[in-house]
DNA sequence: CAACTTTCTCCACTCACAGGACAAAGAAGG
DNA sequence: CCTTCTTTGTCCTGTGAGTGGAGAAAGTTG
């Protein structure tokens, strides 16, 4: 079938699609209510709109006590691609023009293969997602990839933890394999952008969304968009100094922060307190499953392990300490926590918000909610799929 | 005489207006090639900017191998008033409608005597700028303190270091006062604006102003505009970690940058040394003075003084170290360092940009300049006349 | 003095947009 | 069933913003 080939012709046209997207279906009067235009400006949009076939009429709503309004809404064959690489597995998911998730597929995967390997994993399994019926092809897909992206071009450069991705046309790749248009992101930018479109972030302007995964980074989002830095680099705090002369880092310095605290470090120092016989529950996890991850850590923790709980704890602390400074630097109105190493939950949330409030300026820390994600793994596809939606709901 | 009354009427009159006062007196023509206007409008616009007065034609330009065009300019009445409260003095300031300063006034006071006090004293000055004969009236005038500021009310909050300024009306005390719109803003996003409209920060999108004076502070700039933050306390990086379990400090913990570097701290730290008998040059200008600030530290510094380049060199790193985490968190495109303590010069900012440059990632360093400012204590009122301007020069 | 440039003005035409009149469609009440 | 009121959507005209071309004004160059 013929895909999305039409773009907004102006910027009410975008607006319009962005306030249906958002919100719903609605009808033109409630349309004309949300935007600054004329019922008369308003019904020429729409009907341009209709013509394009982006939004289409359908069907009558019930009557708000006079004559009843035509449900207008987002073209319902639309379907966006999200994708999530992350370190160790790659997300994928297919929305409908209303960034709704209609399938979400997870896969484990190690980013080092390298680009090829990895894209032709991720079309195997757009691939599935289209046999299941949920899409006939995409009008666009967005994708996150764990390290510094150049933005306008959608091409990777220096990722440390990206071996063989330095310079690849991710963007360009993509766009051609799939067959439509493609933005590319950093994972953390995105995560931030799916917990403010559908997560805990709605309505609030400046806020941070800090990622622990494999590795820690941070979306940054000022009035609403998010800040990429001057070469893309922004939010990567993981190789902040967290403890002076600490443990060695991969990057050549000492005492960053992800050398500290990471779901790698976790995954780490539970190994090495197992081995030790600190703890019990931890050594016999080690001898079962050969190897100790973070989730074995938030296992261990749930069931009690004091082991576990101080690892955690110290990890927290850490990070806290971090943040506590890009807050008083930053002030933003809101923290969002997320990624993989959420699964240990209150204790790591504990331990942040102790760090933050006890170390930031009181004006910065008073109202500052500190959250976890509200959308957990799906985060990065919405965000995903927000983007490229935002990038085709703009004037052509 | 009458001031500015008028005010652009739309967002092309003001944009013609900001470009007048960045670029100068320009023709029509030159006009149109900046500004995305067809002649025919860009003529109606400029006319009815000369019909209100904010703008005047004087004189005919020189031949460039055609009709000879008509000079436009701001009205050569227009006047600014900058002031920046420092902790221990201010700096007032006229300049004309390109922000050119005309006159400029410095002198000693303490913040902690309060508005009311400090207020008499900026009064005195602006008259004192006035009875010389470059001004005879103020048609806008912006203000900096040295701390948090609830922006759009122009209401300084909480703020540490001014005792009795909390909540005080600024802005409409010094606009009854002065008679005329004033707009108040922290004095570091104020030499913040001063460097990016004057200085070392022209055309840079995305950078840090650090500014070590009494305090340390820092302002940011997003995508050519300040950041303050959600209650606008941005930048307050005075109060970051530097040291664990490091000096007291005011603010109750311990460890603050703030505490182990700038001119308080300085100051703090040659007087110990200058008593311990760690330093001659040092001692001797304590007996003179009867005490010691970070310009003597400064002076022993030039001459040689092993003890000062010490505390200077100690100070930069622990500056360089916390701006290291900033660089990595924002990645700006250039970090200027500014302030009073910059007569500390090349020792600070080399040891200042060792730790960043160790400490940073490379992707976010490598075309990375640390430069000093260039404005010395005129950035701050000259971003003063720039915040006010940006006001009036925007559509009523 | 002729030919060419640059600057500025004038005018007619287009298009975006607002807002009122009106039609369509339903609810509520007698 | 009919009248009245409300809500929704369409049509039409007037206004003002903006474009682009023609041409006048005022130079330079050879």
């Amino acid at each position: 079938m013929r895909r999305m080939t039409a773009r907004p012709a102006n910027a009410h046209q975008a607006r319009l699609l962005r306030l249906l997207r958002d919100g719903g279906p609605n009808s033109r009067a409630q349309l004309g209510d949300r935007v600054d235009l004329s019922r008369s400006k308003l019904a020429v949009e729409v009907d341009r709109l209709l013509e394009t076939g982006l939004v289409v009429a359908d069907g009558l709503a019930a009557s708000r006590g006079g004559r009843r309004s035509h449900n207008i809404r987002l073209a319902p064959q639309l379907r966006f691609l999200g994708v999530d690489i992350g370190a160790t597995s790659i997300d994928v998911a297919v929305t409908n023009a209303e960034l709704e998730i209609l399938g979400h597929i997870n896969q484990p995967m190690d980013v080092r293969d390298g680009p090829v390997a990895v894209f032709e994993q991720v079309l195997s399994m757009a691939a599935k997602l289209k046999a299941s019926g949920l899409a006939e092809g995409f009008d666009g897909a967005g994708i996150g990839v764990p390290g510094p992206v150049r933005f306008p071009e959608g091409v990777p450069v220096a990722p440390p933890i990206m071996p063989g991705w330095d310079g690849f046309p991710v963007r360009e790749a993509l766009s051609q394999d799939l067959g439509c248009p493609v933005m590319v992101d950093n994972d953390v930018n995105l995560m931030a952008m799916g917990e403010q479109h559908a997560g805990v972030a709605r309505s609030v302007g400046d806020f941070l969304c800090v990622k622990i995964g494999t590795g820690i980074g941070c979306g940054i989002v000022v009035g609403g968009e998010v800040h990429r830095g001057t070469t893309g680099s922004a939010g990567d705090i993981g190789h902040i100094l967290a403890v002076p002369d600490g443990r060695p880092c991969a990057c050549g310095n000492r005492g960053c922060l992800e050398a500290h605290f990471s779901g790698a470090a976790l995954a780490r120092d539970a190994k090495d307190a197992a081995q030790q016989g600190l703890s019990a529950e931890l050594a016999s996890r080690l001898e079962t499953n050969g190897t100790l991850t973070a989730v074995d850590v938030a296992a261990a923790a749930a069931a009690g392990d004091a082991t576990a709980l101080d690892l955690i704890r110290e990890g927290g602390n850490r990070t806290g300490q971090v943040i506590a400074g890009l807050v008083s630097f930053f002030n933003p109105g809101l923290v969002v926590i997320g990624g993989g190493v959420t699964g240990l939950g209150h204790t790591l949330l504990a331990a942040i918000r102790t760090q933050v409030y006890r170390q930031s300026l009181p004006l910065a820390t008073n109202n500052l909610p500190i959250v976890l994600g509200e959308l957990g793994p799906t985060a990065g596809v919405i965000g995903a799929a927000r983007l490229i939606s935002d990038h085709l709901f703009s004037p052509a």
